[in-house]
DNA sequence: TCCCATAGTTCGGAACTTCGGAACTAAACG
DNA sequence: CGTTTAGTTCCGAAGTTCCGAACTATGGGA
């Protein structure tokens, strides 16, 4: 297929990474891929709570993922493997994934405090 | 006219604040909205560098900030006064706002330095 | 080797969002 | 009351996102 492309770091923009994180699907599939620490195949995220997210909408989510600079895709025989690039964008753009990533794990926590989600 | 709608603090989502601020205009009309501390009318805000601004985008990026939780807005007189609810945010998602316009500020520095993209 | 299964990507159309000009509303002031 | 200034609403064009169907790439058997 095509050689996947991974944007230098230095490369990266803010607003991609707004951007690609403020789908909250896009935000639950990076938490994911951050926090399991290197790798997660796609098929392994399109379970997501209830609902299930189709493979093309997962493909493309990935995308947006990769393109804005956050993770790191690379295939594996017939899968795919997936790198978060936090340490990179850490060092681009110190604090920002961890304020992102707890300000979405406090609004989880806030509205479990009432309803399912 | 309307009264106008403001989401109360405990509403506010952080998908709303990062899809806000991830369009680069809003952005800026947002930090400078930040950093005159309180007040701005729109209209101040219509020439952004070298391209000129349409008064009905201009009213729809404010109407984005502020159903986002990061502005308040409100008529006197002839003119709307925005000021920005950073504190409260703060409280709420503490050093998101702080890591996403030191993203910024530390992007632009990069391309104003030299190659520009 | 060929065929099949599995994992992801691309295509294309429907649904949604955003942009911006023209027309509108609201307040201030003569 | 008419005019000016500041902002909003309306609506069509342009762009983006979603997702099913068709496609491509890889690995494993017969």
């Amino acid at each position: 297929m095509r050689p996947l492309f991974h944007p230098a770091i230095e490369d990266v923009q803010p607003q991609a990474i707004l951007h690609a994180l403020s789908d909250p699907r896009r935000a639950v599939i990076f938490a994911r891929i951050r926090s399991a620490g290197c790798v997660e195949a796609c098929s392994a995220l399109s379970a997501m709570g209830d609902q299930i997210i189709p493979k093309s909408s997962l493909s493309s989510h990935f995308k947006v993922l990769r393109e804005a600079g956050l993770i790191h895709c690379e295939r594996h025989g017939v899968e795919m493997r997936n790198r978060s690039r936090c340490a990179e964008v850490e060092s681009r753009f110190p604090g920002l994934l961890a304020a992102i990533m707890a300000a979405y794990a406090s609004s989880i926590d806030a509205s479990a405090c009432g309803t399912g989600e």
